[in-house]
DNA sequence: AAGTTGTCGAGACATTCTGTCTCGGCAAGT
DNA sequence: ACTTGCCGAGACAGAATGTCTCGACAACTT
């Protein structure tokens, strides 16, 4: 590691255009116009140059997905009701919310697309997915620990129905995700533990 | 229409050439090294003309979409166990397989990718996804017929759970897609249906 | 204060891909 | 025989990615 060897020499990375990178990058991805986000755009509206950009990130897709998880892991919190379904109410009705947004939706599908090309933008979004992932599986644990969900339940798959119905209306938009879906897929999820439960129990 | 005062005159469409398309299609389309399906490799590979191509489908999407939906739309057979929860089973199972292997993941996430990006792969994927979606509809209709899903559940949301899970595994690739993921979602679901059923009756 | 190192904005550049256009050849009907 | 329209092939324009080079300059060392 040169870190170590020599701690750093010359100009630093410049904070004020990462920052502003990334917030362009947000604003066009949102654009619905159908343009596609391209590097030259991205560089001109952010006023810096285009080595600048590939000098900090090794492709598009990887400042894109950037982008997008730094936008999508804010404003969610982690509900705390005490029961189950309370609390998975809550936190799909702010994820969906948020998902459904004609905004945040263009940069999902924008960003999966291009996970699905680049190898640098697959891993940041297996990344993204994973940490999204802990928060409602954490949820879950805590109702398993209340006695609310079986201990041999399969939290995986139950995280897989939440951000799948997510992830496939707003990669196909067959259907709207909003509060009415949330609370849907609570009672579902929610219903499907308390038969695992009650087999379990007797 | 110009169809019906002139019959057609000249050449006829060469089914050869269609057929071929589609089929190096899909062949390159199962490629998992990365490498784009480009108009001009699909031509080569075909022994066809690019413009032969353009002639019959407006966008490359649309092709790779049509050799997809091909593919993809077959060899699912429609149970009937007699229960939701066998039916469920059997269809998850033969689904998530197919969807489960390397060549047909391929295939779908190159699709989904240029699904999000050309308008008419869009139109085709949406088509493709809403006969798929009619298919498990159907089941879960029977189901309610018998008596074992309450009349007022929301079945678009339980195939969304079902096909949701699948493109969310073969998107990002965190998990398996196999006989055992389809025997705990098809038991998941219709423990929802029956506690949805039990509250119904109570 | 001078020197060194690495980032900055800007833009030329090669490369690749899409989709259009044109060409001579030819097959299917009249 | 003649007309019409498809065929393979490839040139072409336009757009995008990612590399490279340039002079300027900021941060840190000596």
């Amino acid at each position: 590691m040169s870190d170590s060897r020599r701690p750093h020499t010359g100009r630093r990375r410049n904070e004020a255009a990462r920052r502003a990178i990334l917030d362009v990058a947000v604003d066009l991805l949102g654009r619905d116009d159908g343009a596609p986000v391209t590097i030259d755009s991205l560089a001109a509206a952010a006023g810096v140059g285009k080595q600048t950009i590939y000098r900090w990130w090794p492709s598009k897709g990887a400042v894109l997905l950037e982008a997008m998880a730094e936008r999508a892991g804010t404003d969610i919190p982690v509900p705390d009701t005490g029961t189950l379904r309370g609390d998975l109410e809550a936190f799909l009705a702010a994820t969906f919310r948020g998902a459904g947004q004609r905004l945040t939706a263009s940069v999902l599908r924008n960003s999966m697309a291009e996970a699905q090309r680049d190898p640098h933008a697959r891993e940041h979004m297996r990344a993204f997915v994973e940490s999204r992932r802990r928060v409602l599986t954490g949820l879950l644990e805590r109702a398993r620990d209340r006695g609310e969900i079986a201990a041999g339940a399969d939290l995986a798959l139950m995280v897989d129905q939440v951000y799948g119905v997510l992830w496939y209306r707003v990669l196909v938009g067959h259907g709207p995700l909003g509060d009415a879906q949330a609370a849907e897929l609570a009672r579902a999820l929610s219903d499907q533990a308390a038969a695992r439960l009650g087999d379990a129990a007797g």
